[in-house]
DNA sequence: TAATGGGGGTTTTTT
DNA sequence: ACCCCCATTA
């Protein structure tokens, strides 16, 4: 009957084919959650619910494929595909560009990535007359991340600011006037952030008559990672099922590392409160890591003041695994290449190098190990931290495909003009005045644009009134023209910007025909610019050194990346105080927490191997030859431990140290003997 | 008004 | 080590 039930287990089979739900499944690492969530979803088409019907919301939109592409059975993959996916930011962005004019959205509205938004609040901070530097006000980074925060929790900015940035909260005030002013300033320039996309979902799904109309499209909601849902994303949930109650919730208290986007293991626990009749099944069968990781998983987890959900149980004993190991090394650079050794030691046994990840808890932990993979040859790709999209000339295209949308997008004017050679800020800000109406409104379109543009160009130098003139006819879209061509044009115009701004303009010209390319198939190019800022590309792999041929490659991660992932080989790294957990997380307990977690989800990511490194010494870069002791990780108390097999630290340079020492020879005495013999 | 150079402060995780 | 802001200079 169902192709699925015999690889599933009673649990899994359950939870797979509960009736109508409300259901919570608590599913910890490895215990076959995507497969039972990808059984679900096929055992909803084979009860002949229509594909388009069934909604999956998950963390990525990477996870969402991989659930659709999973779901087994020609006939059903056909169908699989018309399942609606993707993040809960992907989805409102759908959502809103189909129902724009209900929730008072321009067409063609732009979404601004993280640093768009951040500089358009320091904007409107100085045109506050609120000076960045003399009370020590937040920096514009902090800015955004506080007002995230605090919408995506639903908190009062003075508490939030009470918490999370005490040094500055008699400042509060000041600071809800930039919030005011910067949500004025999106709404009049046809913008919206990440956090704005919910808000906007939120308002529809709340509102009488296109919340039932919203809620009715779906008659299945199905949410992954549902540990790492905040307010307003269950706000949102909430209000599409206020009138059906078929959710399917899955997630894991143990692996909610969301904290400072706002979420909360709070939602996922107390789920009953929100949805009515809530069934729930608890899957904690681990068919992923050996049993002795997970006795070092149960250890970190055993250590959790108020416990996890899922106590995790061994399936059957795992073929070739290793005991898990606890390695210190003299200083980081010892770290490096005893990580290196091991990938190879491993790689020699049959583990293939993207079978291997490296984690770590910030993005720069993996600097010195990229220069020794590199020194070896040794070829790898990086999860997390550095993008494609935050390279100045993507976003330069960016954001001429959002303003040949939405001629009203002053942050994409500014940042264009200012690409002109000679034309900065002041020039920058009197052209875009010169484009504005009476009611000082910029054009709404390209066509009114063209009528104005003979007075904005005035204000710049001569020089560079032909490549500007070029530009701006390249965003006005020829009628009929396909949107490719379009976005070719308009690359075609911005490329000697790009030459005269960049000194390697080469390869980011390269960069930007393959930004074109992405444009084929796309509604609009503010569709194209949205997807860039909603689904950045995950990985960065050839930073170093010139692309590699190579079929194989060692994976090096943020443990934040390499949620959801598994490899039969994982190396933690940095499990030092202060980097593991991070120092910047201890003000609190929940912050502590946090980390405990991130810790659980590092290790949880290993199947057959895994090795926890702690540097002994950190070497500073200020001063010279300066170094600091580290402590290891206090995640690594006596009961984990216990779990782990650890290598007593050998400083390789001792013995030579003691050697040095008792040889005292004449140098210049022994050169020049062996020099003699040349002439 | 744009470009450049020096100095001071800071340091996480991502849709 | 790096980024951002500010002041100076062209």
């Amino acid at each position: 009957m169902f192709a699925f039930r015999r690889d599933l287990n009673e649990r899994q089979l359950e939870a797979a084919t509960f009736g109508d739900g409300p259901l919570r499944v608590i599913a910890g690492p490895g215990t076959g959650k995507t497969t039972t969530l990808t059984a679900r979803v096929e055992h909803l088409l084979d009860q002949g619910v229509t594909p388009e019907r069934v909604l999956v919301l998950t963390f990525t939109r990477r996870s969402a494929r991989e659930i659709i592409n999973r779901v087994r059975s020609l006939r059903r993959a056909e169908q699989a595909h018309r399942v609606r996916g993707g993040t809960f930011h992907s989805v409102a962005h759908h959502t809103l560009r189909r129902f724009h004019a209900a929730v008072g959205l321009p067409d063609g509205f732009g979404v601004l990535d993280h640093g768009d938004a951040a500089d358009l609040l320091d904007l409107v901070r100085s045109d506050l007359g609120i000076a960045s530097g003399e009370r020590r006000l937040p920096k514009k980074t902090t800015l955004a991340a506080l007002y995230s925060r605090t919408v995506n929790t639903g908190t009062p900015l003075a508490q939030v600011m009470g918490e999370h940035t005490p040094w500055c909260a008699d400042h509060s005030e000041q600071v809800g006037s930039i919030f005011a002013a910067f949500t004025d300033r999106k709404r009049s320039l046809g913008l919206l952030d990440f956090d704005d996309l919910l808000l906007f979902w939120r308002a529809a799904v709340q509102d009488d008559v296109l919340g039932d109309q919203l809620g009715a499209s779906y008659d299945h909601v199905l949410v992954d990672e549902f540990q790492d849902v905040n307010l307003l994303q269950l706000d949102v949930l909430r209000g599409l099922r206020r009138l059906d109650h078929r959710l399917t919730i899955v997630g894991d208290d143990a692996q909610a590392i969301y904290g400072f986007r706002g979420a909360s293991p709070r939602f996922l626990l107390e789920a009953e409160r929100h949805f009515d009749g809530l069934s729930t099944i608890t899957l904690d069968v681990n068919y992923r890591s050996s049993g002795a990781i997970l006795a070092v998983a149960n250890a970190v987890a055993a250590d959790a003041p108020s416990g996890f959900s899922a106590v995790l149980r061994e399936h059957v004993a795992l073929a070739g695994a290793s005991p898990p190991t606890l390695v210190h090394c003299g200083d980081e650079r010892q770290q490096s290449e005893l990580v290196a050794d091991r990938v190879l030691e491993l790689y020699e046994q049959g583990v293939m190098l993207h079978k291997q990840a490296v984690l770590y808890r910030a993005a720069h932990h993996s600097g010195d190990l990229e220069l020794e993979l590199s020194r070896r040859r040794i070829p790898f790709v990086k999860y997390g931290g550095l993008r494609f999209l935050e390279a100045a000339h993507v976003k330069d295209l960016l954001a001429a495909f959002r303003l040949a949308d939405n001629p009203r997008d002053e942050m994409a004017w500014f940042r264009l003009l200012q690409m002109l050679p000679g034309v900065g800020p002041a020039k920058a800000r009197r052209a875009i005045d010169a484009l504005r109406d009476e009611r000082l409104h910029l054009p709404l379109s390209f066509t009114d644009v063209a009528t104005r543009w003979e007075d904005a160009v005035d204000v710049l130098p001569n020089d560079v009134h032909e490549v500007s003139d070029g530009l701006v006819a390249s965003m006005r879209r020829r009628a009929g023209e396909p949107v490719m061509i379009h976005a070719e044009r308009i690359r075609d115009a911005l490329a000697p910007l790009v030459r005269a701004c960049y000194d390697d303009a080469a390869p980011r010209l390269e960069d930007l025909g393959a930004l074109v390319l992405a444009c084929a198939g796309a509604a609009r190019l503010s569709d194209v610019a949205a997807d860039q800022v909603l689904e950045p590309p995950a990985s960065t792999g050839d930073l170093a050194g010139p692309p590699m041929i190579d079929e194989d490659w060692l994976v090096l991660s943020t443990v934040h990346s390499a949620k959801g992932l598994e490899f039969d080989a994982v190396h933690v790294i940095h499990a030092a105080d202060g980097n593991f957990p991070s120092d910047m997380a201890l003000s609190s307990a929940e912050g502590l927490e946090e980390e405990r977690r991130l810790f659980y989800v590092s290790i949880t990511r290993a199947r057959r191997s895994l090795s926890i490194y702690v540097p002994l010494r950190y070497h500073h870069h200020r001063v010279r030859d300066d170094h600091s002791w580290a402590q290891p990780s206090r995640f690594l108390s006596d009961g984990v431990r216990d779990t782990l097999d650890e290598t007593a630290f050998v400083d390789p340079l001792a013995p030579f140290d003691r050697d040095v020492a008792a040889s005292a020879i004449d140098g210049s005495q022994v050169v020049s003997g062996h020099l003699s013999k040349l002439w």
